[in-house]
DNA sequence: CGCGTGATTGAAACCCTTCAAGTTTAGTGG
DNA sequence: CCACTAAACTTGAAGGGTTTCAATCACGCG
């Protein structure tokens, strides 16, 4: 059996996370491989068929589209200890309209697309937990719609900072304004009027 | 066995659509409780715990939330063939803060917090239609997204043309711009704008 | 140091909203 | 079937929030 050191936190959370069983543990770990990529680089391009999920296990990545004008809009960010990857083409087979990179040096285990089926085949816990996954993603994108169409910069730069504290600091903040669908300059004004209240 | 004229059509999706075997199709139909309701009457309100899932048999139902100001959002419609509820109010036991109502006079099939489990248990082929689901669904919320984020009003209808071709005519103009995130009035210009194009 | 990237600030332009008025459409009761 | 009414849609003008473009400032890194 090979020394994989690195995929250790992917062990840590199945175990504690998904509650998967000892007995089973040893068979899905050894379904994944590991990758470490540099801020920048990429694990998925557009027109690409996105053939693997990602679980990062040290770093933070972002899901992002760019439209025709050449501008970024970023869908989503991920830390560690979260999955990541392009669901519509790696379900259906087409190429993707997104892209994924580092913003900063990132560990991932690559997952293929019959991961989560054996997976979820071998542990019934995982099963459990792999469906809470997607109905908490479901839920939190359904959030974010509703305060794209009803709520504006402020309440949504505020939410967003509600729901990843942590993050705030390691992404740069043109970043943020890219995922709350505002300009650099917009999100630099909205913290400003933020400052004078308090 | 009681006569249910009412839910054949959800019969005929579970065997078309989803692929449900003969023999495994009675003893999910028997799991299904029709109801039918009135233009503008409730299937869940905010603050309730959503219990059911809906599947629409006949009409057009809207998912939406209403904001401090009293405006509403439309974050989904959802007509014939479509299944609707609060995944995360279902799934979390947490109360509702969305609301789902009939845009027309509707039947519905209710689907308890366990149907789904047990479904999945019984037909495998109902296991994986139900994941395709999912992950359709997840696909189209972040394309909305990335739309909302990252396209104008009139983009965002035409969008909208071509993913719901069928509903534009059923629902009034308004409800299309509470989906679209704008006002009415605005809506009103984007489709002047596009007619003098033409 | 100097360079590049990111953040801030200002002014003008633009998109969308708000408010108000008018028009059309649809539904209801006589 | 028409008349009436309410709701939905349109249009205009003014205002607000966001973007754009440009200039300036701050900072980290070679």
């Amino acid at each position: 059996m090979l020394l994989k050191p690195m995929v250790e936190p992917f062990r840590k959370y199945l175990q504690n996370k998904a509650m998967v069983r000892q007995e089973h543990l040893e068979e899905i770990m050894d379904m994944v491989i590991h990758k470490s990529i540099d801020k920048g680089e990429f694990l998925l391009q557009k027109g690409q068929v996105c053939t693997h999920s990602f679980f990062v296990l040290e770093g933070l990545v972002r899901f992002f589209s760019i439209d025709q004008e050449g501008k970024e809009h970023i869908v989503q960010f991920a830390p560690e200890n979260w999955f990541i990857s392009d669901r519509g083409s790696i379900f259906f087979g087409k190429p993707s309209e997104y892209f994924i990179d580092a913003i900063e040096p990132t560990h991932v285990v690559m997952l293929d697309s019959g991961f989560f089926h054996k997976a979820t085949a071998i542990s019934s816990e995982f099963r459990t937990y792999n469906e809470y996954l997607l109905q908490n993603h479901i839920r939190q994108l359904q959030n974010r719609i509703n305060l794209l169409i009803g709520a504006n910069a402020e309440i949504r730069y505020l939410d967003f900072l509600t729901l990843y504290p942590n993050i705030t600091q390691r992404v740069p903040q043109w970043m943020v304004a890219s995922y709350l669908g505002i300009t650099p300059e917009s999100l630099s004004r909205v913290r400003k009027g933020l400052l004078s209240k308090e």
